[in-house]
DNA sequence: GTCATAGATCGAAGGTTGTCAATGTCTGAT
DNA sequence: ATCAGACATTGACAACCTTCGATCTATGAC
């Protein structure tokens, strides 16, 4: 099945013998959880809206972002799962602001292969 | 449902007025298919060894991502949608290789929001 | 032309996700 | 103690996603 370099070439294009892995299926699974918590055009913005203040209280968000009570808790747990961004209860409300370096570090991890 | 920042402070913690929405609708959701496609291990991972190999055929992907052939060309069409590689054809054969700046993009557009 | 192979497409099974109504829990005010 | 409000949780449902077997298309070898 992968007879497709010793017919078409010699030598292998980039490096040599078969392509090494650099990210394991676990590294895998742990960075796309991270890219999935931003898979979703809700929660983008709610991300956005967190950047942007710096630091927002839930009932602020939901208003702007058009959905139901129960669906910012949901999407504000999803994000603060992939350690995006953390919540600080003050009172009755939760205060949310942005996890500095981890989007940056997600992409990083993997960016990171081009420069070998 | 947002008298928080009044009973709380009597001034805005980061701005003034109501927070704006740096990215709108139609954005997020373009920008979140981007990180949809590399919101799965399996994508990740092949979207690494097309990064890691410079170039590489459809074939020489499916042993070490250990999926069938349909889902290796599922997921090639998926990053390929979302403009994170691109795909030749030479022969019987497909070659992908990665998009540069593509994925740098993405998170560009969503971190520029911390520079203002 | 005939045959073998690389890859795309289709259809189905099973799991996951986004959403909201209803309800529960906790906090601060009266 | 009682009440109102801010979030979290649960349950349900529709939509979507991942995966594979079966099949189709296209290319190169004989």
């Amino acid at each position: 099945m992968s007879d497709a370099k010793a017919s078409e070439a010699e030598v292998d294009p980039c490096c040599s013998g078969a392509p090494v892995a650099a990210i394991d299926e676990d590294d895998a699974t742990q960075l796309a959880s991270v890219f999935a918590a931003l898979a979703d055009p809700v929660r983008l913005r709610l991300y956005d809206l967190v950047c942007a203040a710096g630091e927002i209280c839930s009932c602020d968000l939901q208003e702007p972002l058009g959905r139901s009570q129960p669906t910012i808790s949901h999407h504000t747990k999803i994000l603060a799962d992939a350690g995006l961004i953390t919540g600080e209860k003050r009172g009755r409300w939760v205060w949310w602001s942005a996890v500095p370096g981890r989007l940056a570090g997600a992409t990083d991890a993997l960016q990171a292969v081009r420069a070998r």
